[in-house]
DNA sequence: CGGCTTACG
DNA sequence: CGTAG
DNA sequence: GCCG
């Protein structure tokens, strides 16, 4: 098998105003909104289903499993539970916590105006004297990490930024454990399914300690952490993280232009500084390289490259994998799957792949060596694979275009 | 007080 | 030393 | 920094 990841940067377009669903974009596929046609009608639910569409919502069936985002016009959090019973949602199990939030319809107004999903807040749940949801939820965290969900979209985000930002300045300052135990602490948050908004609401959560538990209790005092500001404003964080997101640059190196006075991305050219064929990518393409892949991106790259795959391996499978199969709305970089059904027809075709995608003007950067390869640019591309008995592992790392 | 992921280039 | 999942 |  052969696995290709792909980061691409500026793909085809896709023209406006497009009309049929299937042609928008599914720009937050962690979201599947379910309109109740109860009370809404069915010229209404249509024309809100195009509109969500047009923003890049998923909307399926209110009754679908994959519904994560119910949202209900002019019904009680009771009448919506009866209505989804009625026609025919099958019930959740208990204590798996995948049920969908029941939804006013302001929420989804609010969503349109952003057109993003925003934060669900608790005015925007509706009221369900008949708890759908198992009496689960006012407890702990699972024990284990892997048992507990970790969504991109959860309730205590500014708490959560601002763990991150500690984690991230230990980090800068060497100090591993502390950066690991702040990421901890900031997990927890994302893990539990309500707001936090007292401190005493913590008290049974693991990895909160007194330092984050008191950086908590600022924020939710004033809104605010000073002690986390401070950090934010500092000169050294600012330039440590401008630096460690160049490709080829971690901690040491950043932190060693600082110590030489450098600060912002020209000082590294007018100081000369000494960088790799990896590191030069990783300046000269900077924005490029810190700009997230949409998954409409991604798709458009496992396209070209299937249809590159297509002339030198007939009935190969090109699948985008990754982050953006796991629903993720983007990424930084594309996964791709290369499968064959023969044996061995795999071998040195991703050199192949790559020359032609670089012929036909796709990479603005690439390299690989006998058993790698690594580039960085607008997009890149990466590929490995190995094959069932051979410890071989060829992979390619290259930019798109 | 020690541990905090691991492999590879 | 840096990258990746 | 948090946990065992």
């Amino acid at each position: 098998m052969a696995q290709l990841l792909v980061k691409k940067r500026r793909p085809p377009r896709i023209e406006p105003g497009q009309s049929a669903n299937s042609v928008y974009p599914v720009l937050f596929p962690e979201v599947v909104l379910g309109l109740v046609e109860k009370r809404m009608g069915t010229s209404r639910k249509t024309f809100l289903t195009s509109l969500a569409r047009s923003r890049g919502f998923c909307v399926d069936d209110p009754c679908s499993e994959k519904v994560t985002h119910v949202v209900s016009e002019g019904n009680s959090g009771d009448e919506v539970v009866e209505w989804l019973k009625k026609n025919g949602r099958p019930p959740g199990k208990a204590g798996v916590g995948d049920e969908p939030a029941l939804l006013d319809f302001s929420w989804f107004t609010e969503s349109m105006g952003a057109s993003r999903p925003v934060e669900i807040e608790p005015r925007h749940r509706l009221k369900v004297a008949t708890p759908i949801e198992p009496p689960e939820e006012k407890g702990q965290v699972a024990p284990y990490i892997c048992q507990r969900r970790t969504p991109l979209l959860h309730h205590n985000s500014t708490l959560t930024e601002a763990l991150e930002t500690m984690a991230e300045e230990a980090k800068f300052n060497g100090s591993e454990g502390r950066s690991l135990a702040f990421s901890r602490a900031a997990s927890v948050l994302k893990a539990l399914p309500w707001r936090v908004d007292r401190i005493q609401q913590l008290h049974t959560v693991p990895c909160i300690g007194e330092h984050s538990r008191r950086i908590i209790q600022e924020m939710l005092e004033d809104g605010i952490s000073a002690e986390v500001e401070k950090v934010r404003q500092s000169e050294r964080y600012r330039t440590m993280k401008l630096f460690t997101k160049i490709f080829g640059i971690g901690v040491k190196i950043a932190s060693q232009w600082y110590q030489e006075g450098l600060r912002t991305l020209a000082d590294l050219s007018l100081h000369q500084v000494k960088l790799n064929k990896e590191q030069q990518a990783g300046l000269l393409h900077y924005e490029d390289l810190n700009t997230p892949v949409e998954l409409w991106e991604a798709e458009a790259i496992s396209q070209v490259v299937r249809q590159v795959i297509e002339q030198i391996l007939p009935g190969a499978t090109v699948t985008l994998t990754g982050g953006f199969r796991r629903g993720k709305p983007r990424g930084h970089d594309v996964d791709l799957l290369i499968t064959h059904p023969s044996e061995g027809e795999k071998m040195g075709l991703l050199p192949k792949v790559i020359n032609i995608l670089d012929r036909q003007g796709f990479l603005l950067y690439h390299s690989f060596h006998r058993s790698s390869l690594l580039s960085l640019e607008d997009e890149e591309l990466w590929v490995s694979g190995g094959s069932s008995h051979m410890d071989h592992f060829e992979r390619c790392l290259s930019i798109f275009h």
